[in-house]
RNA sequence: CGGGCUGUGGCGCAGUUGGUAGCGCACAUGACUGGGGGUCAUGGGGCCGCUGGUUCAAGUCCAGUCAGCCCGACCA
């Protein structure tokens, strides 16, 4: 491709609405641009670099057994009231309706879709198991788009579902999938993290997600640097903290007026005191399958509640703080008031980090009133103590108790044990071998395809521009002739041809621009390789190669240029693939 | 959903106590220049987000509305 008939409108200055590195960067060489809040277009490079990574992530899946399909994109709504998804998935699908007033949705993912073609399609475990997959559009109507492509409403996802006849199966696909994933990223040229995940009813771990580490990640990443243990904040587990009870002497419990004094922070204030000496009393409401309750949940004042854990530990599907009515109504008292004491109207649960507190001060269920000293089994019980706590840094590891780190991540790829969930709700059924009807056991695959690119460019820019890694870079060399005229005019097509014959994918600056204006788009768009083909050079016979990531700078002689870029190019590569 | 900020040529922005819109970049033409976004000259391009109001007069003041961006979304 020639840059004088190339659509990449480079920017030499930042737009003002982007936020992040990536963003700005893809804004600015020219690889996309916004249509509207959370929508997209590739432009001609961002495109090649979309397809480059599609490619990578189809090679491996195609190498790990799956197959590929396409699905459309609108899905009647049918298929989403067989596993209620409908109303479940709330606003974050898009619904809409054709000509005939029928309900459709924009597939915000594909469970149900690719459910029901292998309901139809297999009827016996002969024909199991089967990984299928397809790379394509995604829409969610996501609260708030942000940093770009990094998180669209529309957006490109691999999505792939294993179907097996048995867990032993699952395992065997979920493995081959995981190698995948760690295949590909590499391929990419992405550093990832594999953290275990929240994985909902399955539990196990039947959950892991890949995180690109970044400061501008929106997952809390929860790690042991001495065991390796790592997980997603939101499934990240808490060591037995020094749950052993401090000997001090246990006071009578005092009422005291704290008129107007609510939140933890204002408490703390009033008392003169640290948040760890208060229990929080938090009020949800919680629905199981079949019912539906309040509990109020005790944790430490410095500490939060993870609603995901909680929700996993009551065995809820739905869970959610209750309003300020509800509040009055169980504890008696307006917001910030509630207190385990003579709490007798609800099931009362407690983080562990409650179980070693003595002469606590908690809310005393009165209007502006708090009580001090409060004890378990003195002034109040507790129906169960358990981990429902949000895992901080300092915690301590759950596996080798050592503490543990933190660091925020860009979650590219999430791999995990769906069960029958699916297979169930759709009825979809195989035969065994004794003729037996058998639901098939699911796993569920994703990469956020745009995401993936976003973070390789959060991963690999500098002050300048792109580093593209040479496996996903729009195009593996980028020549410039300091002037399109005269010897550097033919030396350079000559070199174009050539190196397109012998697969080398080149982008030739043709343009009459000056040099400078080249030198600065090139390391804008990041190409790995530059070819400068410029009068002082070609009066010794050579042109320059220069390495975009690392400045390395080579003069060669012409008749040796393709055999060198050729090498060049290879070794860029094995460094990346190893 | 709540709060904050911003809407003025393609992009980045200025526009004072209200008086009929400007700068840089980009674009077009020409000349010079030619290894890190060059210089000069000339030129084209704006319903000042939208609607209504105040006023002799509104980019500017008021009300509403739409859009975008940022932060937060109940932790008692």
């Amino acid at each position: 491709m020639k840059c004088s008939r190339l659509i990449f409108p480079t920017l030499k200055e930042t737009p003002s609405d982007a936020a992040i590195e990536s963003h700005r960067l893809m804004l600015r060489s020219g690889l996309i641009r916004k249509l509207a809040s959370g929508l997209y277009s590739y432009l001609p490079l961002g495109l090649r670099v979309i397809q480059k990574m599609e490619n990578i992530i189809k090679t491996e899946m195609d190498k790990a057994g799956a197959q590929e399909f396409r699905m459309p994109l609108l899905l009647p709504r049918e298929l989403w009231d067989e596993t209620g998804r409908y109303e479940l998935m709330g606003d974050l699908m898009m619904k809409v309706a054709d000509r005939g007033n029928k309900d459709f949705v924009l597939g915000p993912t594909h469970e149900e879709a690719f459910t029901s073609i292998i309901r139809d399609a297999i009827k016996s475990y002969k024909e199991l198991p089967v990984i299928v997959y397809q790379i394509g559009k995604k829409f969610r109507d996501e609260i708030r788009p942000r940093f770009g492509v990094m998180r669209g409403r529309e957006f490109i996802m691999k999505d792939a579902y294993s179907f097996d006849m048995d867990e032993e199966g699952l395992n065997a696909s979920y493995q081959a999938m995981k190698q995948a994933y760690i295949n590909l990223f590499k391929a990419a040229g992405l550093k990832t993290v594999r953290v275990g995940a929240d994985s909902g009813a399955m539990g196990g771990s039947g959950s892991e997600e890949f995180m690109v580490p970044s400061h501008i990640g929106e997952n809390e990443i929860i790690v042991c640097e001495a065991c390796g243990y790592a997980a997603n904040d939101e499934a990240a587990v808490c060591g037995q903290n020094n749950h052993e009870k401090k000997d001090n002497e246990i006071l009578p419990v005092e009422e005291v007026d704290t008129p107007d004094v609510r939140s933890i922070d204002e408490l703390v204030a009033f008392f003169k005191t640290t948040a760890d000496k208060f229990i929080k009393t938090i009020i949800y409401r919680y629905m199981t399958q079949d019912s539906e309750d309040i509990v109020a949940v005790l944790i430490r004042g410095d500490l939060e509640v993870n609603e995901i854990k909680l929700a996993n530990n009551l065995g809820a599907v739905n869970i959610a703080l209750v309003d300020d009515q509800t509040i009055k109504k169980v504890t008696g008292a307006p917001v910030g008031f509630a207190g385990p004491v003579d709490l007798g109207k609800c099931r009362i649960v407690a983080d562990d980090s409650v179980k070693s507190m003595t002469n606590s001060i908690t809310g005393a269920n009165k209007k502006d009133k708090h009580l001090i000293n409060v004890n378990i089994g003195t002034d109040f019980e507790v129906t169960d103590f358990l981990d429902v706590r949000m895992v901080k840094k300092g915690d301590l590891c759950p596996e080798c108790g050592k503490s543990l780190d933190s660091f925020r991540g860009i979650e590219v790829g999430h791999i995990f044990k769906l069960g029958l969930k699916y297979t169930k709700a759709m009825h979809c059924i195989v035969l065994d071998e004794n003729g037996k009807e058998h639901y098939p056991i699911m796993g569920c695959y994703g990469i956020g395809v745009d995401r993936s690119v976003a973070a390789v460019v959060e991963q690999n820019h500098d002050e300048n521009g792109i580093l593209w890694p040479i496996t996903i870079a729009p195009y593996h060399v980028e020549l410039i002739p300091i002037k399109y005229d005269g010897r550097m005019k033919e030396v350079s097509d000559s070199l174009y041809t050539e190196l397109w014959n012998k697969g080398v994918e080149v982008l030739m600056d043709d343009r009459p621009s000056r040099p400078g204006f080249k030198f600065k788009d090139a390391d804008l768009l990041g190409i790995p390789i530059r070819i400068t083909i410029g009068e002082k050079s070609l009066a010794e016979n050579k042109i320059e190669i220069k390495l975009r990531a690392t400045g390395e700078t080579e003069f060669v002689e012409i008749s040796e240029a393709v055999k060198r870029i050729l090498s060049i190019k290879d070794d860029l590569e094995s460094a990346i693939l190893g």
